[in-house]
DNA sequence: CTATTTTATTTCGAATTCGAAATAAAATCA
DNA sequence: TGATTTTATTTCGAATTCGAAATAAAATAG
Protein backbone atom coordinates (compact mmCIF):
# COMPACT_ATOMS: atom_id res chain seq x y z
CA UNK A 1 0.00 0.00 0.00
CA UNK A 2 1.22 3.08 -0.85
CA UNK A 3 -1.29 5.55 -1.42
CA UNK A 4 -4.19 7.35 0.78
CA UNK A 5 -6.95 5.86 -0.98
CA UNK A 6 -7.76 4.60 2.72
CA UNK A 7 -8.13 8.33 3.79
CA UNK A 8 -10.80 9.13 0.95
CA UNK A 9 -12.82 6.77 1.67
CA UNK A 10 -12.84 7.53 5.00
CA UNK A 11 -13.28 11.47 4.71
CA UNK A 12 -15.95 10.10 2.37
CA UNK A 13 -18.21 8.06 4.88
CA UNK A 14 -17.37 10.46 7.83
CA UNK A 15 -19.00 13.14 5.57
CA UNK A 16 -21.75 10.88 4.32
CA UNK A 17 -22.57 10.05 7.61
CA UNK A 18 -22.50 13.73 9.61
CA UNK A 19 -24.33 15.52 6.57
CA UNK A 20 -27.37 13.13 7.08
CA UNK A 21 -26.99 14.15 11.27
CA UNK A 22 -26.41 17.35 10.27
CA UNK A 23 -29.61 17.15 8.58
CA UNK A 24 -31.71 15.81 10.82
CA UNK A 25 -30.40 17.99 13.85
CA UNK A 26 -30.68 21.36 11.75
CA UNK A 27 -35.10 20.44 11.92
CA UNK A 28 -34.36 20.61 15.86
CA UNK A 29 -32.25 24.65 15.23
CA UNK A 30 -29.38 22.81 16.42
CA UNK A 31 -25.45 22.49 14.55
CA UNK A 32 -24.27 19.12 14.89
CA UNK A 33 -21.66 20.68 17.53
CA UNK A 34 -24.79 21.67 19.73
CA UNK A 35 -26.08 17.95 19.15
CA UNK A 36 -23.23 15.99 20.30
CA UNK A 37 -22.68 18.18 23.31
CA UNK A 38 -26.43 17.79 24.29
CA UNK A 39 -25.90 14.22 23.52
CA UNK A 40 -22.73 13.68 25.72
CA UNK A 41 -24.20 15.86 28.98
CA UNK A 42 -27.24 13.62 28.01
CA UNK A 43 -25.31 10.18 28.54
CA UNK A 44 -22.01 10.93 31.15
CA UNK A 45 -24.67 13.58 33.34
CA UNK A 46 -22.87 17.18 34.29
CA UNK A 47 -19.84 18.36 33.53
CA UNK A 48 -17.29 20.76 33.57
CA UNK A 49 -16.58 22.61 30.02
CA UNK A 50 -13.22 20.65 29.41
CA UNK A 51 -14.71 16.97 30.07
CA UNK A 52 -16.89 18.18 27.57
CA UNK A 53 -14.29 19.12 24.98
CA UNK A 54 -12.70 16.15 25.07
CA UNK A 55 -15.90 14.06 24.26
CA UNK A 56 -16.77 16.70 21.28
CA UNK A 57 -13.83 17.13 20.02
CA UNK A 58 -14.17 20.93 19.46
CA UNK A 59 -12.00 23.39 20.29
CA UNK A 60 -12.32 25.16 23.32
CA UNK A 61 -12.74 28.78 21.78
CA UNK A 62 -15.55 27.05 20.11
CA UNK A 63 -17.26 25.09 22.86
CA UNK A 64 -17.75 28.28 24.34
CA UNK A 65 -19.65 29.11 21.77
CA UNK A 66 -21.59 26.28 21.05
CA UNK A 67 -22.65 26.62 25.21
CA UNK A 68 -23.61 29.72 24.55
CA UNK A 69 -25.75 29.06 22.41
CA UNK A 70 -27.37 26.00 24.23
CA UNK A 71 -27.47 27.78 27.41
CA UNK A 72 -29.65 30.60 25.74
CA UNK A 73 -31.84 28.40 24.01
CA UNK A 74 -32.35 26.69 27.47
CA UNK A 75 -31.25 23.52 26.88
CA UNK A 76 -28.50 23.67 29.32
CA UNK A 77 -27.27 25.39 32.26
CA UNK A 78 -23.74 26.82 33.34
CA UNK A 79 -23.00 27.47 36.76
CA UNK A 80 -19.31 28.07 38.43
CA UNK A 81 -18.05 24.59 40.64
CA UNK A 82 -18.27 25.96 44.50
CA UNK A 83 -15.08 23.94 45.08
CA UNK A 84 -12.33 25.12 41.81
CA UNK A 85 -13.80 28.62 40.61
CA UNK A 86 -12.50 27.72 37.74
CA UNK A 87 -14.67 25.18 36.17
CA UNK A 88 -18.07 25.47 35.02
CA UNK A 89 -20.26 23.02 35.46
CA UNK A 90 -22.69 22.40 32.40
CA UNK A 91 -26.08 19.92 32.66
CA UNK A 92 -29.08 19.41 30.99
CA UNK A 93 -32.02 21.30 31.71
CA UNK A 94 -35.34 20.07 32.20
CA UNK A 95 -35.98 20.86 28.39
CA UNK A 96 -32.71 19.58 27.42
CA UNK A 97 -33.37 16.70 29.33
CA UNK A 98 -37.13 16.51 27.44
CA UNK A 99 -35.51 17.19 24.16
CA UNK A 100 -33.13 14.78 24.41
CA UNK A 101 -35.61 11.73 25.66
CA UNK A 102 -38.09 12.57 22.94
CA UNK A 103 -35.48 12.94 20.24
CA UNK A 104 -32.33 10.48 21.05
CA UNK A 105 -33.90 7.39 20.15
CA UNK A 106 -34.65 8.58 17.08
CA UNK A 107 -31.49 9.84 15.98
CA UNK A 108 -29.76 6.06 17.28
CA UNK A 109 -32.77 4.39 15.06
CA UNK A 110 -32.16 6.29 11.63
CA UNK A 111 -28.61 5.82 11.99
CA UNK A 112 -28.55 2.22 12.61
CA UNK A 113 -30.46 1.90 9.59
CA UNK A 114 -26.91 1.96 8.11
CA UNK A 115 -24.78 0.40 10.22
CA UNK A 116 -26.88 -2.47 10.13
CA UNK A 117 -25.72 -2.99 6.65
CA UNK A 118 -23.00 -4.29 8.42
CA UNK A 119 -23.05 -7.89 10.34
CA UNK A 120 -22.19 -7.68 13.81
CA UNK A 121 -19.23 -8.97 13.23
CA UNK A 122 -17.96 -6.58 10.84
CA UNK A 123 -19.12 -3.72 12.79
CA UNK A 124 -17.02 -4.39 15.75
CA UNK A 125 -14.24 -5.52 13.27
CA UNK A 126 -15.09 -1.97 11.84
CA UNK A 127 -14.25 -0.42 15.22
CA UNK A 128 -11.83 -1.96 15.78
CA UNK A 129 -9.53 -1.06 12.59
CA UNK A 130 -10.84 2.59 13.09
CA UNK A 131 -9.29 2.23 16.40
CA UNK A 132 -5.74 1.23 15.32
CA UNK A 133 -5.33 4.14 12.59
CA UNK A 134 -7.19 6.74 15.08
CA UNK A 135 -5.22 6.76 17.83
CA UNK A 136 -2.82 9.81 19.15
CA UNK B 1 -25.71 -3.90 17.83
CA UNK B 2 -28.11 -1.22 19.09
CA UNK B 3 -25.63 1.65 20.08
CA UNK B 4 -24.08 4.88 17.89
CA UNK B 5 -20.49 3.62 19.05
CA UNK B 6 -18.79 2.93 15.97
CA UNK B 7 -20.19 6.53 14.92
CA UNK B 8 -18.31 8.05 17.91
CA UNK B 9 -15.12 5.68 17.03
CA UNK B 10 -15.39 6.97 13.07
CA UNK B 11 -15.94 10.75 14.05
CA UNK B 12 -12.72 10.20 16.57
CA UNK B 13 -10.50 8.69 14.08
CA UNK B 14 -11.46 11.28 11.19
CA UNK B 15 -10.54 14.04 13.54
CA UNK B 16 -7.30 12.47 14.46
CA UNK B 17 -6.36 12.14 10.80
CA UNK B 18 -7.70 15.58 9.74
CA UNK B 19 -6.13 17.64 12.37
CA UNK B 20 -3.12 15.66 11.52
CA UNK B 21 -3.34 17.15 8.15
CA UNK B 22 -4.60 20.25 8.96
CA UNK B 23 -1.40 20.88 10.86
CA UNK B 24 0.85 19.76 8.32
CA UNK B 25 -0.92 22.05 5.69
CA UNK B 26 -1.67 24.92 7.38
CA UNK B 27 2.28 25.32 7.85
CA UNK B 28 1.91 25.91 3.91
CA UNK B 29 -0.80 28.75 4.66
CA UNK B 30 -3.66 26.36 3.45
CA UNK B 31 -6.89 25.77 4.90
CA UNK B 32 -7.86 21.26 4.51
CA UNK B 33 -10.18 22.45 1.88
CA UNK B 34 -7.86 24.38 -0.27
CA UNK B 35 -5.13 21.44 0.28
CA UNK B 36 -8.18 18.63 -1.21
CA UNK B 37 -8.86 20.94 -3.98
CA UNK B 38 -5.14 21.56 -5.10
CA UNK B 39 -4.92 17.71 -4.51
CA UNK B 40 -8.01 17.37 -6.90
CA UNK B 41 -6.45 19.21 -9.39
CA UNK B 42 -2.79 17.88 -9.25
CA UNK B 43 -4.18 13.94 -9.88
CA UNK B 44 -7.14 14.52 -11.98
CA UNK B 45 -6.10 16.90 -14.67
CA UNK B 46 -8.56 20.78 -14.79
CA UNK B 47 -11.75 20.18 -14.47
CA UNK B 48 -15.19 22.59 -14.08
CA UNK B 49 -16.12 23.75 -10.56
CA UNK B 50 -18.59 20.96 -10.12
CA UNK B 51 -16.40 18.41 -10.64
CA UNK B 52 -13.81 19.94 -8.19
CA UNK B 53 -16.85 19.67 -5.94
CA UNK B 54 -17.88 16.51 -6.45
CA UNK B 55 -14.22 15.41 -5.11
CA UNK B 56 -13.90 17.51 -2.13
CA UNK B 57 -17.01 17.66 -0.63
CA UNK B 58 -17.82 21.14 -0.08
CA UNK B 59 -20.34 23.12 -0.62
CA UNK B 60 -20.73 24.87 -3.66
CA UNK B 61 -20.90 28.16 -2.18
CA UNK B 62 -17.63 27.59 -0.22
CA UNK B 63 -15.92 26.14 -3.03
CA UNK B 64 -16.34 29.31 -4.82
CA UNK B 65 -14.56 30.75 -1.94
CA UNK B 66 -11.67 28.39 -1.81
CA UNK B 67 -10.95 28.28 -5.34
CA UNK B 68 -10.70 32.36 -5.49
CA UNK B 69 -8.40 31.95 -2.05
CA UNK B 70 -6.15 29.39 -4.37
CA UNK B 71 -6.17 31.96 -7.52
CA UNK B 72 -5.49 34.58 -5.33
CA UNK B 73 -2.54 32.78 -4.23
CA UNK B 74 -1.41 32.12 -7.40
CA UNK B 75 -1.71 28.00 -7.49
CA UNK B 76 -4.44 27.84 -9.94
CA UNK B 77 -6.19 29.76 -12.45
CA UNK B 78 -9.88 29.93 -13.02
CA UNK B 79 -10.96 30.48 -17.28
CA UNK B 80 -14.52 30.33 -17.94
CA UNK B 81 -15.02 27.05 -20.65
CA UNK B 82 -15.87 28.08 -24.62
CA UNK B 83 -18.01 26.05 -25.56
CA UNK B 84 -20.13 25.85 -22.56
CA UNK B 85 -19.87 29.65 -21.22
CA UNK B 86 -21.92 28.71 -17.62
CA UNK B 87 -18.67 26.14 -16.97
CA UNK B 88 -15.40 27.48 -15.40
CA UNK B 89 -12.37 25.45 -15.40
CA UNK B 90 -10.16 25.29 -12.76
CA UNK B 91 -6.33 24.10 -13.22
CA UNK B 92 -3.12 24.08 -11.38
CA UNK B 93 -0.40 26.95 -12.41
CA UNK B 94 3.19 26.17 -12.29
CA UNK B 95 3.09 27.37 -9.27
CA UNK B 96 0.89 25.06 -7.95
CA UNK B 97 2.22 22.09 -9.63
CA UNK B 98 5.65 23.08 -8.31
CA UNK B 99 3.90 23.54 -4.19
CA UNK B 100 2.34 19.99 -4.82
CA UNK B 101 5.33 18.44 -6.20
CA UNK B 102 7.46 19.59 -3.66
CA UNK B 103 4.74 18.55 -0.59
CA UNK B 104 2.14 15.92 -2.00
CA UNK B 105 5.49 12.71 -1.43
CA UNK B 106 5.66 14.01 1.57
CA UNK B 107 2.34 14.54 3.25
CA UNK B 108 2.06 10.81 1.77
CA UNK B 109 5.11 9.29 3.54
CA UNK B 110 3.50 10.80 7.00
CA UNK B 111 -0.37 9.67 6.83
CA UNK B 112 1.10 6.19 5.74
CA UNK B 113 3.24 5.73 8.92
CA UNK B 114 -0.08 5.77 10.49
CA UNK B 115 -2.03 3.45 7.97
CA UNK B 116 0.69 1.43 8.33
CA UNK B 117 -0.50 0.53 11.62
CA UNK B 118 -2.72 -1.89 9.63
CA UNK B 119 -1.69 -4.76 7.13
CA UNK B 120 -2.51 -4.72 3.58
CA UNK B 121 -5.26 -7.02 4.10
CA UNK B 122 -6.67 -5.07 7.15
CA UNK B 123 -6.29 -1.96 5.00
CA UNK B 124 -8.10 -3.54 1.88
CA UNK B 125 -11.07 -4.95 4.83
CA UNK B 126 -11.44 -1.12 6.46
CA UNK B 127 -12.15 0.26 2.65
CA UNK B 128 -14.29 -2.40 1.80
CA UNK B 129 -16.21 -2.05 5.06
CA UNK B 130 -16.37 1.97 5.26
CA UNK B 131 -17.54 1.98 1.24
CA UNK B 132 -20.53 -0.03 3.09
CA UNK B 133 -21.58 2.58 5.15
CA UNK B 134 -20.71 5.87 3.52
CA UNK B 135 -22.88 5.05 0.27
CA UNK B 136 -25.86 7.59 -0.50
C1' DC C 1 3.84 33.12 52.56
C1' DT C 2 4.84 35.25 47.93
C1' DA C 3 6.13 34.17 43.22
C1' DT C 4 5.62 31.21 39.43
C1' DT C 5 3.44 27.79 36.83
C1' DT C 6 -0.35 25.24 35.47
C1' DT C 7 -5.18 24.61 34.56
C1' DA C 8 -9.87 26.19 33.06
C1' DT C 9 -12.34 29.07 30.49
C1' DT C 10 -13.69 33.17 27.74
C1' DT C 11 -12.97 36.95 24.53
C1' DC C 12 -11.44 38.80 20.30
C1' DG C 13 -10.77 39.16 15.47
C1' DA C 14 -10.28 36.74 11.42
C1' DA C 15 -11.14 32.82 8.41
C1' DT C 16 -14.13 29.46 6.86
C1' DT C 17 -18.49 27.51 6.09
C1' DC C 18 -23.13 27.24 4.75
C1' DG C 19 -27.93 27.92 2.72
C1' DA C 20 -30.69 30.71 -0.01
C1' DA C 21 -31.11 33.92 -3.51
C1' DA C 22 -29.21 35.80 -7.65
C1' DT C 23 -27.20 35.44 -12.22
C1' DA C 24 -26.40 33.61 -16.48
C1' DA C 25 -25.97 30.24 -20.02
C1' DA C 26 -27.57 25.82 -22.12
C1' DA C 27 -31.16 22.53 -22.95
C1' DT C 28 -35.81 21.32 -23.55
C1' DC C 29 -40.47 22.06 -24.62
C1' DA C 30 -44.62 23.58 -26.94
C1' DT D 1 -38.85 30.37 -32.32
C1' DG D 2 -40.00 32.00 -27.73
C1' DA D 3 -40.92 30.31 -23.09
C1' DT D 4 -39.59 27.35 -19.46
C1' DT D 5 -36.62 24.38 -17.06
C1' DT D 6 -32.28 22.77 -15.83
C1' DT D 7 -27.43 23.29 -14.95
C1' DA D 8 -23.25 25.90 -13.36
C1' DT D 9 -21.54 29.14 -10.61
C1' DT D 10 -21.27 33.28 -7.60
C1' DT D 11 -22.89 36.57 -4.18
C1' DC D 12 -24.79 37.69 0.16
C1' DG D 13 -25.48 37.59 4.99
C1' DA D 14 -25.30 34.89 8.88
C1' DA D 15 -23.47 31.13 11.65
C1' DT D 16 -19.71 28.53 13.03
C1' DT D 17 -15.00 27.72 13.74
C1' DC D 18 -10.42 28.54 15.08
C1' DG D 19 -5.95 30.31 17.17
C1' DA D 20 -3.96 33.53 20.10
C1' DA D 21 -4.37 36.52 23.79
C1' DA D 22 -6.66 37.61 28.05
C1' DT D 23 -8.48 36.43 32.55
C1' DA D 24 -8.78 34.20 36.67
C1' DA D 25 -8.31 30.63 40.01
C1' DA D 26 -5.63 26.62 41.87
C1' DA D 27 -1.34 24.27 42.52
C1' DT D 28 3.46 24.27 43.17
C1' DA D 29 7.93 26.04 44.20
C1' DG D 30 11.29 28.52 46.67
Amino acid sequence: MNDLKTITILFRATNTLSNDIQQQVNELGLSLSSFMALEALYHKGAMSVASLQSKVLIANSSLSYVIDQLAQKGYITIISDTHDKRKRMCSLTASGQELMSDVYEKHVARQRIRLNRLTDHEELLLQHLLKKIGLD
